[in-house]
DNA sequence: CACCTGACAAATT
DNA sequence: TAATTTGCCAGGT
């Protein structure tokens, strides 16, 4: 299919490459990519991917909440999926992203 | 064709 | 120190 853009392509394909158990942040997607504040654009990539194969539920915002959740189908089904591949919770709706973190190309 | 909105983040005032 | 504004990319109205 033709990339519609350089950058849903690149957002999809670190996404993608997220290890089992661990959640990155927009912020780093968006830096790795080489536009540190495209963190817009990031969301968007995954506004655009759902229904996709990507594991939205592992990417975050900065404060480790979790994002678009009615756009994944519920709630609070992010949150379950994490759990279910061993993330570990600060909070309710909250990734504890300080031990899960992930950088891209790390 | 121009303006606004949107799963965010960082810098500046 | 807190609040506000700008930057980013793409799509929809």
């Amino acid at each position: 299919m033709t990339p519609k853009s350089d950058f849903f392509d690149r957002v999809w394909l670190v996404v993608a490459e997220i290890p089992f158990g661990k959640v990155t942040t927009y912020g780093h997607i968006a830096e790795h990519l080489g536009s540190k504040s495209a963190a817009r654009t990031v969301g968007w990539a995954l506004k655009a991917a759902a229904g996709a194969n990507l594991p939205c539920h592992r990417v975050v915002n900065r404060f480790g909440a979790l994002s678009g959740q009615k756009s994944f189908g519920g709630p609070f089904i992010m949150e379950e999926r994490l759990r279910s591949e061993g993330i570990d919770f600060v909070e309710e709706g909250v990734v504890d992203m300080q031990k899960h973190l992930w950088i891209p190309g790390s």
